[in-house]
DNA sequence: GCCAACGTTGGC
DNA sequence: GCCAACGTTGGC
């Protein structure tokens, strides 16, 4: 099956792309939404992702990664010392999910959110209307028109 | 199963 | 730091 496109959200004072390329891979732990965990099920090895900071200024799409290890439960969860704790889920009964991904490379030009709202081919894009979903889905044509912008 | 209260995200 | 949007929880 053709890659799909993924747009994932971090806050760069927590986990931002300069830190993704320093460790190359890292587990994508912590999501604690049911709808971002159900996208990241169904996520595949080689799917692309827009690494986007959130709640920066300004926020945007920084760089590019891809999934490079499916969905497995979040170890964060079952860690009562951890601000991830969920005290419902257990060791053989995991409620949250993660992935890994891997650096594939930064944006030669950051793309902040101002901009890319005035972008028409990624209109429909959930980031501007559902904008509390930390992972969403994103067409290959919204993700080609993006990278485009950035330039080469 | 509804919905009010509450908590969190994230842009500004 | 504020607050609108919206997801989640829990009482009924």
């Amino acid at each position: 099956m053709a890659a799909r496109c993924w747009l994932m959200k971090t806050e760069p004072d927590t986990f931002s792309i300069e830190d993704l390329a320093r460790k190359k891979i890292e587990g994508w732990n912590g999501v604690r939404n049911y709808s971002a965990r159900n996208f990241m099920k169904d996520m595949s090895v080689g799917d692309k992702v827009l690494f986007y900071h959130s709640s920066t200024e300004p926020p945007g799409v920084a760089g590019l990664a891809e999934v490079v290890k499916t969905a497995y439960p979040d170890p964060t969860q079952f860690d009562p010392k951890s601000d991830y704790h969920d005290p419902k889920a257990a060791p053989g009964k995991p409620i949250w999910f993660q992935v890994d991904v891997r650096f594939f490379k930064k944006l030669p030009r950051f793309l902040p959110l101002d901009e890319l709202r005035g972008v028409p081919a990624i209109a429909d894009m959930p980031l501007f209307h559902r904008s509390r979903l930390s992972v969403q889905p994103v067409t290959p044509e919204q993700y080609a028109a993006i990278v485009a912008l950035a330039g080469k």
